[in-house]
DNA sequence: CCCCAGGTTGTAG
DNA sequence: CTACAACATGGG
C-alpha cells in the first residue's frame, strides 16, 4: 500500500486542521479519541475502523493509475517524483465546508487555529451547524469570515447540504456556491476533500501561479486545460500545489 | 509602513 | 461582462 502519511496529513487538506501531530502521530476525536500513525511503512490506527481510515486516506485509490495520467507531462511527473505517496483525503462535509469557509484569504497556520478553536468549543469535535449558529465565536478570531461561517451554519441547519452527494457535479458545485461565503474555489475545495469528486480542481493562488509558470495558461483557461489530467484533475491540483510551494516560494 | 495568505462579495465602469 | 477595493487577522 503507497502512502506517505505525513505528506498526506500536512499537505493542506481538511485532515491538516482536523487533525493534530503529536510526534510521529495524528489525533482527533470521533466518538472517541482516534489516532493514526505508520510503523516501518505499515498503516496503525485506533479509536476508529479499518473502514473509516480506508475512507478518509483513500485507500481505493489505485495511485500507480493516477501516476499514468498525470505523468503525461514534465511537470507532474516531477510533482509525483517529489510527492509520491501522497492521496487525496475524504471527510466530513460539514467539517470540510468549515475549514474552507476559515480558509478565505487567510493561510494554513491560521485556517488551523481557527479550524481547533471552533472544535475547541465542543470537546474538540466539530459543531453541529444548529449549534454553531448560535455559538459565541468572538474568541475563535475568524475575522469577517465568522458571519460568513454563522450563515452558512444556518443554511445547512435548515438542509442546505442535503442530497449534494447524489447530484452531478456542475450541479451540486451551484448549490454549494448558494452558501455565504463560498465562491468556485470553496465550493470547488468541498466538492473534492468532502465529496470525493475527483473531476474539481481548486484554484487558489498557488494552483493560479502554478498554471502560468509551468503552462502559460490564464485564469479563464484553466479548468478546460485541466481537463487533460481527467479522470483525475484533483489529484493534478492536489500535486501541482505541493510542488508550487515547493518552487515558486514568491 | 508594506505585502501576503488554499477568496468572496459588493460596487463601479 | 470585467476590474477592484474592502474585508479581519497574523506573519514576515
Amino acid at each position: 500500500m503507497l502512502l506517505n502519511l505525513r505528506l498526506t496529513m500536512e499537505s493542506g487538506q481538511p485532515p491538516e486542521f482536523l487533525w493534530q501531530r503529536r510526534g510521529s502521530r495524528y489525533f482527533r476525536m470521533l466518538e472517541t479519541r482516534a489516532e493514526l500513525w505508520q510503523e516501518g511503512g505499515k498503516l496503525r490506527y485506533s479509536g476508529c475502523s479499518h473502514e473509516y481510515v480506508r475512507r478518509m486516506l483513500r485507500l481505493g485509490d489505485e495511485l500507480e493509475e493516477i501516476y499514468g495520467v498525470l505523468c503525461r507531462d514534465e511537470v507532474l511527473s516531477r510533482a509525483v517524483r517529489s510527492f509520491r505517496g501522497l492521496r487525496l483525503t475524504l471527510s466530513d462535509p460539514w467539517e470540510t465546508l468549515v475549514a474552507f469557509l476559515c480558509s478565505v484569504n487567510s493561510n494554513i497556520p491560521r485556517i488551523k487555529r481557527c479550524v481547533q478553536a471552533i472544535m475547541g468549543m465542543a470537546g474538540g469535535r466539530m459543531p453541529a451547524p444548529e449549534v454553531l449558529v448560535e455559538a459565541e465565536l468572538k474568541h475563535a478570531r475568524l475575522g469577517f469570515r465568522e458571519k460568513f461561517i454563522r450563515r452558512s451554519a444556518a443554511m445547512v441547519a435548515e438542509g442546505a447540504l442535503y442530497g449534494i452527494e447524489k447530484l452531478d457535479f456542475q450541479e451540486a458545485k451551484r448549490e454549494l456556491m448558494n452558501l455565504p461565503g463560498v465562491g468556485e474555489k470553496v465550493a470547488e475545495c468541498v466538492l473534492l476533500f468532502g465529496y470525493g469528486f475527483l473531476e474539481a480542481f481548486p484554484v487558489d493562488v498557488w494552483i493560479a501561479r502554478a498554471m502560468r509558470h509551468y503552462f502559460g495558461v490564464a485564469p479563464r483557461r484553466i479548468a478546460s486545460f485541466a481537463e487533460r489530467w481527467e479522470p483525475y484533475q484533483g489529484y493534478a491540483q492536489q500535486y501541482l500545489y505541493m510542488l508550487a510551494r515547493e518552487e515558486l516560494k514568491p
